[in-house]
DNA sequence: GTCTATAACGAGATAGAC
DNA sequence: GTCTATCTCGTTATAGAC
């Protein structure tokens, strides 16, 4: 077991602040205290803040990147597929987290520039890789869609991302499941 | 004409700022400033930032209120209703803002508990008015849900709340309209 | 790489005059 | 009701020793 470094462990702890009280909701001596090391230590890490942000978003939307091409590779038909990207944001939810882009979707207008260009990124990318695997399913017959992939797409990303939003603030990871699973049901015309 | 009092011009230019900014992204400076009154002013008419997050929440609740039972009233059929509650959040998404409480839920974690409780309940009552709309809907013919009313009320609360995130991140209002008209017609079973 | 010390600023809030 | 003055604390960030 190697230990885990400085750098990373400063990103661990932040991802989690940053997903349960948001990029304004933390501060550096929160994450100082929490790892036990000084505040200046983070500094050298990561110069500012803003520095930090643009870190946390590249390691988060990469490691996505990764899950979402994973999941493209099995030879799953497209609704099983779906729903390994609904276990994605399932998983978040888990301890009280929100999406981290989700959350700076809400904080948008007091982010640094580069934050907000790849928060929409992170979006746009997530509606791509659905809307191909939309497309794949209705080509093989599998889905039943009613409208324009890219329309289904976005409300996918939307309809997670604000359900995450409620079920949060109620304190119940269950709603989230079967709103989630509903609304993949009605837009691909499964059974139930 | 009549003046309007402080009390309401704060309310008025905090609701602002929070819906574009977050709670914790503005401050009683930000607000005194942009009224051209000094920072304690405010204290005689909010003691303290909790209070004033908390009349904030309350009047934008009472407010949502009378514009439901407004379209309740109506005898529109329950599509029309529907769109009437779509056109609402339509309305709050120009000039960037978020669902006050769609922003309140993202920083939940954060909250004094009264605002928390009333976020909650914002959305409880929202669900019920859509449960009930929908379940009136199916009863009249006009409507073909594919499961409970309660889980679509969700879904539609969820997915509104999200797309608005989205969209106001994209800087695309119209983003948000197609979604939710989508969102609307997949979910009842319209003709598009 | 991590520390102590400190700067520079903004936050929410209070005291007391007018 | 609104002001000036001030307090206290937390924030990001820097300087410089080890």
């Amino acid at each position: 077991m190697t230990p885990t470094d400085t750098r990373t462990r400063i990103l661990d702890v932040a991802e989690r602040l940053v997903q349960t009280r948001g990029f304004n909701g933390f501060s550096y001596a929160d994450v100082a205290s929490e790892l036990g090391i000084a505040k200046p230590s983070l500094h050298y890490h990561f110069a500012t803040k803003a520095d930090l942000g643009e870190a946390l978003i590249r390691r988060y939307a990469e490691r996505f990147a990764v899950a979402l091409t994973s999941i493209a590779e099995r030879p799953d038909d497209a609704r099983r597929k779906l729903d390994a990207y609904v276990a994605l944001y399932t998983d978040v939810l888990r301890d009280q987290r929100m999406c981290l882009c989700g959350m700076l979707a809400a904080e948008y207008p007091t982010l640094p520039a580069p934050m907000r260009a790849a928060v929409t990124t992170f979006f746009d990318d997530n509606e791509a890789w659905l809307e191909r695997v939309l497309d794949d399913g209705r080509e093989q017959g599998g889905l039943r869609l009613p409208g324009p992939s890219d329309e289904a797409a976005r409300i996918i990303v939307g309809g997670l991302e604000g359900a995450m939003l409620v079920a949060r603030s109620h304190g119940d990871p269950a709603r989230f499941e079967t709103a989630a699973g509903r609304l993949l049901a009605d837009l691909t015309g499964a059974p139930a």
